[in-house]
DNA sequence: ATCAGTAAATTGGTCTGACAACTTTAAGCT
DNA sequence: AGCTTAAAGTTGTCAGACCAATTTACTGAT
């Protein structure tokens, strides 16, 4: 009940992420609650990654919720085959995104797409590779879909891999041989064929499930 | 600091999910800390989904946690048609676990599944409908899947769904017609064919969102 | 002896007050 | 002006008390 309070007044205050939230001692008097629950309940919220507090300067919001938002906290072991585990949840993620994509992407989405995949094939022939251009590649794919609510899973557990395996020394070809594979995805949902999608978008997956098999031996 | 001594309290204790831990107060003495940073440590795993705290009762340990566990919460927002994205997303995940289900099932995982199913289509005679026995049998078909993952998301990803139209009055014969395809897909998991695995699950959710949408007009 | 009801003990939930540790800010001094 | 230092503000922790709900144990009637 007091969880739902704050998300409320969170949901309500124009607080942006970044943003430093009223004390306890303040928050408390304006809620009505004694330190202790309000304390637990900013301890729930950065379990969940909403919030982070920082001793003697204040607790920071670090992204926004509403009473209507989902939580869905995952327990994963980092014992080796923890990172694949990821690997096929978001599999099933991505290649539905995909499909979605190649159903409903308007013309302004598919130019969009195209430019992000034109200058992650100018970027990785120059470099070799491309990381951040591939992820903006991606996203564009994510947000064409349809449905915001892929964008922010995939982008989220993007985040935690890369946490994941940033302890270990990745190589710089990383998932290099997938790199032909993203025209065809862009060509596939530009010809609006899902299940070209879907295939497309599980050759480039399977590409980096080996690498990362590769490099966890 | 206290977080990381009862994650290895627990780690170090035989403690199954499902069983009781020590009193606040016991562990509390046993830890050398305070009440309140005790409650606080609770909180944040029970934002986590690790514990459950019954008032009167006591706290439950719902999934076994080490040291060397990795907590990555998912935050999404669910907007005006949050019902339908969710089902998108399920749909993705929920495809993908039953193809990995039918590719690793053992022979004890296809058992226990039949198992279900058979008390499921027996509750459905006879009432016209069946709720928990349903969800046992898509439970069982994630365990099966081999990825945890799976099991977490998805199950919470139902809680959440069962809770935004608990308020809407549920018509009794709710995707009643999903039926005589829940024997179909798991009949296509036992002969281990991941495609009609897929394609059986697309028939199922197709008919629950068709009668969401049917609902929520 | 069995069962029901009731009282006591146990447990999580909340409030209050106090102090420690740290950060930020502001004042003061050179 | 620049540096030092003190003060105010903030989160973190501890302690004790009480409330609410559940569980357990006891007592008494049948």
């Amino acid at each position: 009940m007091v969880m739902r309070a704050v998300a409320e007044y969170i949901g309500r205050s124009d607080l942006q992420p970044g943003d430093c939230l009223p004390a306890e001692r303040v928050l408390m008097a304006e809620l009505s609650v004694g330190r202790s629950t309000l304390r637990e309940v900013i301890r729930h919220w950065q379990a969940l990654g909403v919030v982070e507090s920082r001793r003697g300067s204040g607790t920071y919001l670090l992204r926004r919720i509403s009473p209507e938002t989902m939580h869905l906290p995952l327990v994963v072991n980092t014992g080796g085959n923890g990172l694949l585990q990821m690997m096929e949840v978001r599999r099933g993620l991505e290649v539905e995104a995909s499909a979605l994509a190649a159903i409903r992407a308007s013309a302004a989405d598919l130019e969009l797409i195209e430019s992000k995949l034109l200058t992650m094939e100018a970027v990785f022939r120059e470099n070799g590779c491309a990381g951040p251009e591939d992820l903006e590649f991606h996203l564009s794919i994510y947000d064409a879909c349809g449905n915001p609510l892929f964008g922010q899973l995939l982008s989220q557990m993007r985040e935690s891999v890369q946490t994941l395996f940033a302890m270990s020394r990745v190589r710089t070809d990383f998932a290099s041989r997938s790199f032909p594979f993203h025209r065809e995805l862009f060509e596939a949902i530009a010809a609006k064929d899902p299940d070209a999608a879907r295939a497309k978008t599980l050759s480039i997956l399977a590409i980096v499930e080996e690498d990362i098999k590769d490099m966890i031996t």
